[in-house]
DNA sequence: CCTCGTGATGTCGCAAGGTGACATGGTTCA
DNA sequence: TGAACCATGTCACCTTGCGACATCACGAGG
């Protein structure tokens, strides 16, 4: 069943080397060829040569199998966040700027084909939503740690992660060509636009303090 | 097993009437009494007195009879906002204060009990994501109808969203006793003063006017 | 060189979520 | 009276996920 056949070169371990790496292949692999609900954790296992049991040790579910870079993800965030020390909103929006560059800009094919997978299965968009809250509950409490109010921190991170899903979209759609990290830029432009005080110029707050908890 | 020794009254149907009605009841009630996680749909459909299969007929899945309500929330919101004139973020915000009047006021104890169920379970916890990810979307579309331009439009409502789910958070914890739509206000205020514009020379974003696709 | 412990895997079995197909029996209308 | 209807119950089955136990290469000692 499995390849215990394998052994004849250097190393020759009783297994081949990376299971999760190849795991993670596969499924992406197969959720494109089929889809995510045809596609079984059993196919999963069997084409990246290892047991069923061993793809649940290294994930949790079926779904985790396209969620493994959103750790690294939320660590650079953080540490962009900690690290600055510019208003909440813009800090956030900083932060954003700097992973997609650091880590989206060279890789818009992959996140496109990621993404049409997960826009054809409510049950990613669900682990999407919830890994996206996490990540904007880690920049909350990072910006908690440098002094601001449960609710300032919470709006900030909130409205940064919104301007990014946002410019995400725009990025990810087919026709577009912008840097996502000017996108980003725009789209924070026009959030502050829109949430300027009824009357009309976007320029002065008239006061309402932001004195948070 | 089902319902035995009935039918003595008026109507004496086949079966005890509003079936749905007694499993969301049950639900419910299995939920706080052992967890999400430790309750099975057969036990729910057992204490409503009717079969596993009936319960999937009227659910799609176990979270579901914790969300029946969400789709009339979705429509006095929609509404709400279609019937207003205000600017877009000012006609979010008055139609969620408007559910909250409506809706939430008179049931802090109920909600917060829910709430409670929620937050014990991740698998809830992506329900309701993805339940106000689709009001969300309703609201950006109700934005559109108006004439608003797509990023315009989710801004407002997922800024909005914001906005809510901050306050509602306040108005469900413990010690609380402000009024939702109250705490609406407050919050929707200090989100207008935390995305101002950059104190002044702080982060001036490069060009990039509001202009909306 | 043998032995034992360790760790990543494979095997087995099973509870629970979820679904298709078919059986049942009140209710309604011709 | 009878047929079409329809909400339910029944049954069989697939898949997810997990606990428990068997394996076996590899490394540390004796």
């Amino acid at each position: 069943m499995s390849q215990r056949d394998i052994g004849y070169h250097r190393q020759m371990a009783r297994w081949q080397p990376d299971a999760r790496g190849r795991l993670e292949a596969a499924a992406f692999e197969l959720f494109r060829e089929r889809s995510f609900e045809q596609t079984t954790v059993a196919d999963i296992a069997a084409r990246a040569g290892v047991d069923k049991r061993t793809f649940y040790r290294l994930f949790g579910d079926k779904r985790e199998a396209l969620f493994s870079g959103s750790g690294h993800l939320e660590e650079v965030l953080v540490k962009a966040v900690a690290e600055t020390d510019a208003a909440p909103f813009e800090a956030v929006v900083a932060a954003f700027r700097r992973v997609a560059a650091e880590i989206f800009a060279d890789r818009r094919e992959l996140v496109r084909m990621r993404q049409s997978i997960i826009e054809s299965s409510p049950e990613l968009q669900e682990r999407e939503l919830r890994k996206t809250g996490a990540m904007m509950a880690a920049i909350t409490a990072a910006l908690r740690a440098k002094g601001l109010g449960e609710t300032t921190a919470t709006l900030a991170a909130e409205s940064g992660g919104t301007v990014f899903r946002v410019a995400y979209a725009r990025w990810v759609a087919p026709n577009s060509d912008a840097s996502l990290a000017d996108l980003i830029a725009e789209v924070a432009s026009e959030l502050r636009a829109i949430t300027s005080p009824p009357g009309h110029a976007v320029g002065g707050v008239p006061r309402t303090t932001g004195d948070v908890d």
